[in-house]
DNA sequence: GTATGTGAACTATTTCACAGCT
DNA sequence: AGCTGTGAAATAGTTCACATAC
């Protein structure tokens, strides 16, 4: 715990934790850390080292058990509790992101979303309520909110960081194409699709001329 | 153009050419490296370098000239042609994928979307053609498409993945919840949304801790 | 003076090697 | 024998320092 750790390691935690509730769903007790690590496609030594930054899960000679060590990534990760997020903009994206199932098994539940269009606004999505802006701080004070997810046009983008920085959001997932400008207290994560996909083209290309 | 080229610094570049593409937009001929990495919250040192991996783009003194900057890294990227798209799994996040702009601006269109669902098959929306998924080999040889983007649940991720590689497809962005058990001359871009937005939590626990 | 380009220094991360437990 | 845990070695990636050009 007293390294630094790597937000790779973070971010593989999720993956680690994902992979042993298919196991534990599938009736595997104990799982080895080259099991876990072939499943995931990354080496065991990576899944035992990124461990090791925390404590000790398993046990030597024998291996992890897999419902123990669901419980300890959960703690670490924070998700032994429930989080209440937001999504701003409700658009397909926003749509998708507030149906999305899995983030619920991992505890953080979407509560509310919000958008600017008249006609998207006031209604009831399976569960889910969508409300104008300016109702933001109230709902988000009241359903105890703590994550918003940003998922407008990059023309608003700015715009809805700086509202939800306001509202006393202090950690921002954000889906649209621009980098934020907004105070350092609050916990950015940019995702930005067309730029990852774009890669890929990179990588095709190459691939076209080493053939030809 | 000898030396390995960190991954890192091939996605860098999409940002690097959206930014210049901004500032473009602004009128703006002439860029240095610090005003472009200042915008995008990088250091001056790390753009010079990502850039010398592929040549000298600048002028000594002076800075970048912004369209030819643009173009050099469009080149670099395989982004000074046309790449066909297709998505597979027309639910919101498909359609979110599908009708993005922005990826139209950086070469890539969306040519065909896939689905089993009978309602959503063989409509026009907004240009785009749903087929089902029977169709796909066809459409993806007429469409001469390159990339195929999964946006299914992940349940049938590895199937559809398994489809697009027997249709010739070589490379995949899969926006699906699962690690792809396909051959390893597909080249996967993996984007796992929940995982990322899992590490928010991460570092909200932490914060919260830090507080009290 | 201002800005790029790049080898060298530094830092971070991954992989290895092996000690220790079952 | 099989597996975890971890310091050490190796590798990868970032930052620095300075040579060069405007």
């Amino acid at each position: 715990m007293l390294k630094k750790i790597p937000e790779e390691t973070i971010t593989r935690l999720s993956y680690y934790l994902r992979a042993l509730l298919f196991f534990k769903e599938k009736d595997i007790t104990i799982i080895s850390s080259k099991r876990l690590a072939d499943f995931l496609k990354i080496s065991h030594h990576q899944l035992r080292k990124d461990l090791s930054y925390f404590g000790q899960f398993g046990r030597k000679g024998v291996g992890y058990s897999c419902v123990r060590l669901i419980e300890s990534i959960r703690e670490i990760l924070g998700l032994n509790r429930e989080w209440g997020a937001c999504v701003v903009g409700f658009g397909n994206l926003g749509r998708a992101l507030s149906f999305y199932k899995g983030f619920k098994d991992e505890g953080i539940a979407i509560k509310a979303a919000f958008d600017i269009s008249e006609n998207k606004v006031n209604k009831d999505y399976a569960n889910l309520k969508v409300y104008p802006l300016e109702k933001m701080e109230k709902v988000i004070r009241k359903e105890k909110i703590q994550i918003g997810i940003i998922a407008v046009p990059k023309e608003a983008a700015e715009a809805a960081a700086t509202r939800l920085a306001e509202c006393g959001i202090k950690a921002i997932f954000n889906l649209a194409p621009v980098k934020l400008d907004i105070p350092k207290d609050v916990i950015v994560k940019d995702v930005d699709l067309s730029c990852q996909l774009t890669s890929l083209t990179y990588h095709l290309k190459l691939l076209e001329a080493k053939q030809s």
